[in-house]
DNA sequence: GCTATTTGACCCGT
DNA sequence: ACGGGTCAAATAGC
């Protein structure tokens, strides 16, 4: 299979995911767990991409593209090797400048008419004004890098005035659970197994909110194709005939949706990919 | 007083 | 040597 067609599609889908959620979010009505749901299955996605090591030829979309009304593309994903410790012996009281050299695994870039809101919290560590950049670039890290650890950190700077451009970087994967602590995956026990089959549509049909009801809302650009999603590969593996009914909505048994959120919830994806046979 | 942000200094990679 | 990424003291906000 092509690599390339599985980075568009799994660009796409996380996009489509990212939408979701931030709708979720916008509507307090929506249970945590499916604002749980709609967070892991952008997170599979962004892990998928992660995992995927051609995804570097992937090519980026065209900038005219970026002039779209509600937008937020992913331009570029690439890059660098593995990270290394590039930090001199120090001592104590002269530390300052030491520091690891930006080398993650993967980055992939965003552009936004608003900073992104990404649902995770960022601390700026630092503001450069860059050569021939009209703008200053700032810097953000994850705010739990010192109590967890995490390694992600973003850069976010602005790109153009009229209308206004953000084009946001993102480096590594958050490895953080801050999101867990407000949204854990919770299945009443109690409850029976119809009532705890869980509705899933890959059908683009929800409602599309205007940017005046979600004015920060980003990526999320409908093509043609949308209506005839594939459904994942690990959800085509795990679900039977039984489980789809006409509208494309696939209703997962209890047993199914363990297998589900045991994937979604793996920290070893090779694991996950064995499981369902991989691409 | 605590936490987040700002900002100049410092170091690394090219 | 230069540009960019990070550190950490100073400052701001609560």
């Amino acid at each position: 299979m092509d690599h390339r067609k599985i980075c568009q599609e799994l660009v796409r889908g996380r996009e489509v995911a990212n939408r979701l959620r931030q709708v979720m979010n916008e509507h307090d009505e929506s249970s945590s767990f499916v604002q749980t749901l709609a967070k892991n299955v952008l997170r599979s996605f962004s892990n998928s991409l992660f995992l995927l090591d051609k995804y570097p030829t992937y090519e980026p979309y065209d900038v005219s593209q970026m002039q779209q009304k509600d937008s937020c593309f992913i331009i570029s994903s690439t890059k660098s090797e593995d990270s290394q410790e590039s930090c001199k012996s120090f001592t104590r009281k002269n530390r300052r400048g030491c520091y690891k050299r930006k080398r993650t695994t993967q980055e992939w870039e965003e552009v936004s008419e608003t900073p992104i809101v990404d649902g995770n919290q960022w601390r700026k560590y630092g503001q450069k004004k860059i050569l021939e950049a009209k703008y200053s670039r700032s810097y953000y890290r994850c705010s739990h890098k010192n109590d967890q650890n995490c390694q992600a950190s973003k850069q976010v700077q602005r790109i153009q005035e009229e209308p206004p451009l953000y084009k946001t970087t993102y480096f590594g994967h958050h490895t953080c659970n801050n999101d867990l602590l407000n949204s854990e995956i919770i299945l009443d026990s109690n409850s029976s197994p119809a009532e705890t089959s869980i509705l899933l549509s890959f059908n683009n049909t929800f409602p599309n909110p205007t940017k005046q009801e979600c004015p920060f809302l980003s990526s999320f650009h409908p093509s043609p194709s949308s209506d005839c999603y594939m459904h994942p590969p690990e959800l085509e593996a795990t679900l039977d005939d039984s489980s789809r009914n006409n509208n494309n909505d696939v209703t997962l048994s209890p047993r199914q949706w363990d297998d589900i959120s045991t994937l979604l919830d793996s920290a070893d994806l090779d694991d996950a990919f064995h499981h369902f046979g991989g691409f």
